[in-house]
DNA sequence: CGCCCCTTTGAATCTAATCAAAAGCTGTGG
DNA sequence: CCACAGCTTTTGATTAGATTCAAAGGGGCG
């Protein structure tokens, strides 16, 4: 018998499966990982053999732009707790991109071979576990329509309802969330300097819809946010509850 | 015997699949569809039975961007031949974007249910189609980069690359690429208006890297141009040939 | 205490959007 | 065959949005 871990929780994107299906699969996790925040977790273009699920914490992927003098970082996606990290490791093999630790985090570890196994005995697990991966790439386009063609305030207000409708499947709707993101990092996803999203933060808590201080997103006026937003959240392909 | 089709060929990202498997899976096309430029092929939303290959002409992937009064289309992908269009739409069902035709279009639709049969017979053969999406993906992440990084200039060159490397490795390596898109499509696609593309394509035109007319990109400097875009070929994931 | 990173604000610059207008092309119908 | 409508391309002028540079204040940590 292969050793195991305390299976992580079936919560936010992971209830795609059915929970005999995320009995079978969560069994077969073999590891439990830790990271503080800053660690890169997983360089781009380094053969992988295990997949992640997020359990705790905030864990983006990143793409070192222009590799010129000033490397710039770029956020391509954020996971939260519930999110397979890096499902798509398992067909691909390979990476395109890093993967960095946003907060301190807590990740379960299961092998690709393991993934093999239990897919070879199920094709509907296969499908959905396919379609976990197909959701990020639907964020994709939704991150690469904000940068496309939304102004600073659209984007930002894009960004947070996102991660707060995510968030609300994961751990249960709030008024008040713990995201950890600086500027920085909040202008790394958006596209737009730091000193900018400061300004754009002033305006959405000036607007009344929110207030971002200390990594801790307040929603004051959720409408008014979905609202700058312009937000549809259909996208998401939100499981039912 | 069901109805079948003359199976479309084995070019460009189907390479993926080993003759073997695409032999297989050609079989099972079973309808030719063609569509003039223009067309839009599948809405957002709508549930799909099929999936398509694109064999002759461009597809590209459109949202909707902000369903106010004028509403701005936005292309979050181009498909070139060889290309699955809509094979995400397998594990999904159903998609968030809609399918049109750039160009006039020819292309070959496989059930979903005969996907699904071959598939359970055939575990690596899913693994690659899986890989198909995922290289999607990827691409997706790279415009998400582009728009969300670049300047015009290098956002516009960088598109030209992609398409022409794509291209390259469906129809065959040249320096002339019919490509048809309208600077309006190119502005949709990088997230600039389409006044400022041309002035874009002035810009790459006295730069001596390529030029676009008439919906015919020439490549004088294909060097420059790599250089301009910043171009790096690993996150498409180019198949051995 | 001192260092470093994050936040905040101001000022100047620059990039791209917008508005406006004309020229070129294409297909249609008289 | 020509006239016209509709769309794409092109250029100019103005405006708006975001970057960059600069500098100062705050907080956490060794």
């Amino acid at each position: 018998m292969p050793d195991r871990i305390a299976p992580p929780d079936r919560i936010g994107m992971l209830r795609h499966l059915s929970p005999q299906q995320w009995k079978i699969t969560s069994q077969e996790f073999d590891e439990r990982r830790v990271h503080t925040a800053g660690e890169v977790i997983s360089d781009r273009g380094v053969p992988l053999s295990h997949s992640l699920v997020l359990e705790r914490g905030l864990v983006g992927r990143r793409i070192l732009s222009g590799r010129q003098r000033v490397a710039k970082h770029y956020l391509v996606a954020l996971q939260v707790p519930g999110d397979f990290v890096d499902l798509h490791a398992y067909p691909l093999g390979v990476l395109d991109h890093d993967i960095v630790a946003i907060t301190d985090v807590t990740l379960a570890a299961i092998p690709h071979h393991r993934l093999s196994a239990i897919m070879a005995a199920d094709q509907d697990l296969t499908r959905r576990l396919w379609s976990l991966t197909l959701v990020d790439a639907a964020i994709h386009r939704q991150w690469s329509l904000r940068n496309g063609t939304m102004r600073a305030l659209q984007r930002v207000a894009h960004l947070f309802v996102e991660l707060i409708t995510r968030l609300d499947l994961a751990v249960g709707r709030a008024e008040s969330y713990r995201l950890d993101l600086s500027q920085r990092h909040i202008g790394d996803a958006c596209g737009l300097s730091s000193v900018h999203v400061n300004r754009i933060l002033r305006d959405l808590r000036e607007a009344g819809s929110c207030t971002y201080a200390k990594g801790v997103l307040v929603v004051t006026d959720r409408a008014a946010l979905v609202q700058i937003a312009g937000f549809d959240d259909r996208y998401l392909y939100l499981p039912r509850v």
